[in-house]
DNA sequence: AACCGAATAT
DNA sequence: GATATTCGGT
């Protein structure tokens, strides 16, 4: 379901007093749920359905207060303490708030097309009297309102408030079973200053939600253009949203280039470590020997989360042999929905639903909400050991599918994190920090690292630089890092050997794992799968 | 003047 | 963290 986005308190320990209280739950967009008062699972639907409950027919671009961001995040909010806070807190807004309210609450009113096109949020009251401080500004205040839907052309502001405010709420809320819902949660008592809601001008400030729909206009457009040749106006014409501005576009492209920007860092950062990890691995002579295997994974990067984690059911099976290399990380087939920016070149069906990715079973997803969990018949059998585990094994690829690794991505446009999606290629790297090699596979190197702990390494010592640099690296590296290099390793199990440095012997590895407790691989397996 | 983008504010 | 606004540069 989705809730009312409502204007509130970031603080989430007074919403948190309210939690459990669903009589007030505002649901907006969707058909209701079985059980629309409880939290529980019989609302399952995944990424793409959930974009096929939004009814966009009436708005040219879905704007729902009932955002991403306002669900799975704070699911356990109840918007009502935010209206306990209101009354409790601000009875000056309350006047106006419940007047509003009282308006919007009719269903008549909400007319998505007729209102806004947009999910404007309106922070509070405008003061028109103000003249803005600036010439420049004062453009751009006349391009923002005549852009915006609820300009309702020569409206004047003041009213432009409460229009603004039903037509944001109650126009994308019509749809809504819950009639009443917007009136409560539209407003919410901030702080004055916040709540007034005026900019320095006076002038209104609205904020766009950016739905996964909208966002997946934009990175339309974006990509439609070149990521760089993508400026605002641009991407604004491309977009054609009336009600969205310059700045709003500005804003995001912002922030989409800093993720961007960001995710092409960590994955640059991954392939270094990767390489020097690799280094070191190959570089490294005989171990020694007597370490209990638990201290050979605590050194090993890629064994390192794994600790206290034994592999999940399908990445055990593939252990023993270990013939064919896994398939990539793919797309769960029920992507939350929520902050998941979806792909713009879908949509909304088929970029979540790559048939060869099996879902992952429920228990490895343990953040994500419980009524948006993978419908039965996608669920996998785990071992009971597994099932109470909260946080999934890390060597099994699905944990990187987890949303805060996963989504991310996806949302910001890596699109390799998606496969499926006919697309752009995605930003890599300057090839200096993403080297790829073709060369064949380094005989006696396990194509399959990840499940099998690397020899002990040399005990650390002032000489010993590589000794030096892996506890380094097992000190922190990120779980980007270690994803990339997962997903590396996963490719091209094969890395450059360093120059001067001779890789083990099979017999060594073998040998080595042999004594750790490693059945040995049988060669013909071993190197299989690299292709 | 218009626009862009980074920095900053909300 | 998301979005809006400001500000300096082009």
């Amino acid at each position: 379901m989705l809730e009312v986005s409502t204007l509130r308190s970031p603080n989430k320990a007074d919403r948190a007093a309210v939690v459990g209280d669903h009589h007030h739950h505002h649901v907006v967009g969707f058909p209701a749920p079985p059980t629309t008062d409880d939290d529980d699972d019989t609302f399952i639907v995944d990424d793409c359905s959930l974009l096929d409950y939004i009814d966009f027919s009436c708005c040219d671009v879905p704007f729902f207060h009932a955002d991403d961001g306002d669900i799975l995040p704070d699911l356990e909010v109840d918007p009502t303490d935010e209206l306990l806070a209101e009354f409790e807190s601000s009875p000056g807004d309350e006047a106006r708030t419940t007047a509003a309210s009282t308006a919007e609450s009719e269903p008549a009113a909400a007319d998505c097309c007729g209102g806004a096109k947009g999910n404007m949020k309106e922070d509070g009251a405008a003061d028109e009297s103000s003249p803005p401080p600036q010439g420049k500004k004062d453009e751009d205040e006349v391009e923002a309102e005549t852009t915006k839907e609820f300009k309702n052309g020569d409206d004047e502001v003041l009213s432009a408030v409460t229009t603004e405010d039903s037509t944001a709420a109650a126009g994308c809320d019509a749809k809504s079973s819950a009639p009443s819902a917007e009136g409560h949660s539209k407003r919410k008592a901030s702080s004055p200053t916040t709540t007034t809601g005026k900019n320095s001008h006076g002038k209104r400030k609205v904020k766009v939600d950016w739905t996964p729909e909208l966002h997946r206009r934009f990175v339309q457009a974006v990509e439609q253009l070149g990521i760089d040749k993508a400026v605002p106006s641009r991407i604004l014409e491309l977009m054609g949203i009336e009600c969205l501005t310059r700045h709003n576009i500005a804003s995001h492209l912002q922030k989409y280039r800093s993720h961007r920007k960001h995710l092409m860092a960590r994955e640059a950062e991954a392939a270094s470590w990767t390489q020097k990890r690799q280094m070191y691995t190959a570089a490294a002579p005989a171990p020694a020997r007597g370490g209990p295997r638990k201290d050979a994974a605590a050194v090993a990067p890629w064994v390192v989360p794994t600790i206290g984690f034994p592999p999940p059911a399908h990445a055990a099976a593939a252990m023993p042999a270990m013939p064919a290399m896994p398939a990539l990380p793919a797309a769960p087939p029920f992507c939350r929905p929520l902050h998941v920016w979806g792909h713009p070149t879908t949509t909304g069906g088929a970029e979540a639903t790559p048939p060869q990715a099996p879902a992952p079973p429920p228990s490895l997803l343990p953040v994500w909400p419980r009524h948006l969990a993978p419908p039965p018949q996608l669920q996998l059998p785990l071992p009971a050991a597994w099932a109470h585990r909260h946080q999934p094994p890390v060597v099994d690829p699905a944990y990187w599918q987890q949303p805060q690794y996963y989504n991310v991505a996806r949302k910001w446009g890596l699109q390799a994190v998606t496969p499926g999606t006919p697309c752009v290629p995605p930003q890599m790297p300057p090839p200096a920090l993403l080297q790829r090699f073709p060369a064949p596979p380094v005989p006696g190197m396990v194509p399959h690292p990840m499940y099998i702990p690397i020899p002990p390494l040399l005990p650390p010592s002032p000489g010993n630089k590589l000794a030096a640099l892996q506890l380094q690296l097992d000190a922190h590296p990120s779980k980007e890092s270690i994803d990339a290099a997962i997903g590396d390793v996963l490719v091209k199990p094969w890395l450059p050997l360093p120059l001067g440095l001779k890789p083990p012997s099979l017999d060594s590895v073998m040998s080595e794992l042999h004594k750790q407790g490693i059945p040995k691989v049988p060669p013909a397996t071993a190197s299989g799968g690299a292709g």
